[in-house]
DNA sequence: TTGAAAGCGCTAACAG
DNA sequence: CTGTTAGCGCTTTCAA
């Protein structure tokens, strides 16, 4: 046995208290129907024995085990970080944090039917993933309070960055900078989870194009996996081009990194030459002066967890969709074109 | 009630296999003692009714949750995340992961004694946090199985970085090209934790020089908040003096980051006219073609986890101490002295 | 205001 | 090999 020393229960508190357990049960749990001279005694004991409920037994009875779950692809890198971080600053008491982590697809689904099946749970938070239709079912038969990060779906609260708006601005701030011929490095469309961030990132580019009547040309828009070193290669590409592109939008700040450090190697100067935007101002962005899209994970954080709180509060009330608007940070990587 | 639907229980899947809930709960713990005819049949019913054991249930016997707890202090960004990334891929089956964040040291005392007096964990792997003398004590007493995660105590499994020796060698190197007059720009010896980071990091850099038989000045060693901004500010002094350091020495990449940046705004070039080393192998290290000191998250968080779970497995084991030896990364910001 | 007793879902003797 | 029974620690009627 890993515990060698057993555990104060509540009946040792009780018998020191002179009262019986169902009296130690009350005071615990603030129940009004104690005398005030009873209650002191039993708190003292309590005190005195350094006693902790078992949560184990008086989850036994309610079904709820006082912990919010987390699904989370922990490839996310410093984005789940950060939302990580900020729910744990505001999670109320007395939830406990529990970190599922959805390495691939398969692992996602099994991960959620035992968290449905086992019922212990007082609520779960899914981060960036999207809720598959059989997921979903399951979800709403367990009846466990749930809610998506980043992420939407019909039937439960979700809050999420608009990726749509985000890219938008985005690529307005460019064109409105007088660019016309705007490359795109989008990351990929296709992944195990069927993610839609690509997708609408593209979406948001195409929009502001739109939007301005500029026609775009679909020979400078490309496709890689979000990385630094995939930009830097498609960057060195585009540099090359003939009718060389005045701007490149990435839809990520590593991507953007990728480009810059191609620009450098390509002896092309930024943005006197070319005006470079990333998406996600990730820490090190403000250092490079990266013009990029700023996303508050502090509010995101928050705002799950407000709906999460309600939705346990109160099972019955209707799934919110929240939907953030990103903020457009201009520093040092963009220009007028002239 | 958050949970709708009721569970499905052992009696549920008892009943439909014919047999009583001793027998479904030997089948679910693989017990040898079940006729094959009789495990198939339990098995078939727990599909069938899409039965899950509550952990709950279990528990209130075993006292343990599977539940492995992990402590840590939020704010140290992407060392932690990196640590908790590896901790999670290399968590053996079915442990779960519960996260306390440890704020500030009174919540971590509380939430340590909360965690002893619970005893529900399985275990639990404390991060960077030293471990009061008190608070020791009731880990004994408890007898949690406790490992501690770049830090170390007498009394528990301990895993770290070898601070002494990753900066003594990152030291050395700058030695061995040549260089003489080392600035250091060291991290706060005094913070709320009291962590010795900084100490060792500052003993390893005292070290180098004693074994070279160097005199090393005191005038050119800083400290300030591991912060970039603070090391900025610093480099800027040091760039500024009569006999001008040749080297600096960074206790974070952070703050070599800073000290480049330094650099750039005071126009002396680097590695050419002073050397900066930094230390931690961040993300974007590789970018600034940094040299610096890396560790390796994957081997500690392996290494931890290990030692916990044989920690679990033979309680009466002796508490090892591993200490891990960082690895230098020579880049392109450091060079020998003309 | 307090106690007695039943029960949450599962496990572990002990019989048979 | 399988059923019976008695808890694990706490909560919650129901009485007193």
């Amino acid at each position: 046995m890993a515990q060698t020393h057993k555990k104060v229960t509540i009946y040792d508190v009780a018998r020191l208290a002179g009262v019986t357990a169902a009296t130690v049960s009350r005071v615990i749990n603030g129940k009004a129907n104690v005398a005030h001279e009873t209650r002191e005694r039993v708190l003292k004991a309590i005190e005195e024995l350094n006693y902790y409920p078992s949560p184990l037994a008086s989850g036994l009875h309610s079904h709820q085990s006082n912990q919010i779950g987390v699904l989370v692809p922990f490839f996310f890198g410093e984005f789940f970080y950060k939302v990580l971080s900020h729910i744990s600053q505001v999670i109320p008491f007395p939830y406990e944090l529990v970190l599922y982590d959805a390495a691939t697809p398969e692992i996602k689904t099994h991960t959620l039917q035992k968290i449905f099946g086992e019922k212990k749970l007082n609520g779960l938070i899914v981060i960036s993933l999207p809720l598959l239709k059989e997921e979903a079912f399951l979800a709403m038969q367990s009846g466990l309070p749930l809610v998506l990060l980043d992420n939407v779906h019909p039937s439960f609260p979700s809050v999420y960055f608009d990726n749509v708006m985000g890219m938008f601005h985005a690529t307005q701030h460019l064109i409105k900078l007088g660019h016309r011929r705007i490359a795109l490095i989008n990351g990929a469309h296709e992944d195990p989870f069927h993610l839609e961030v690509a997708k609408h990132r593209h979406e948001g580019y195409r929009l502001a194009f739109d939007m301005a009547r500029i026609p775009f040309d679909p020979g400078i828009m490309f496709v890689n996996d979000w990385s630094r070193a995939g930009a830097r290669f498609i960057a060195h590409k585009i540099l090359k081009m003939k009718n060389r592109p005045t701007a490149i939008m990435c839809t990520s700040d590593l991507q953007a990194i990728g480009v810059l450090e191609a620009c450098k190697e390509a002896g092309v100067a930024v943005p006197e030459e070319i005006s470079v935007m990333g998406y996600d101002d990730m820490d090190f962005a403000d250092f490079f002066g990266l013009t990029t899209v700023q996303q508050s994970f502090q509010t995101i954080a928050k705002i799950a967890l407000d709906m999460l709180m309600e939705r346990i509060n109160q099972p019955g009330s209707k799934p919110e969709k929240v939907a953030l608007m990103p903020t457009l940070i201009v520093r040092k990587t963009t220009r007028e074109l002239v």
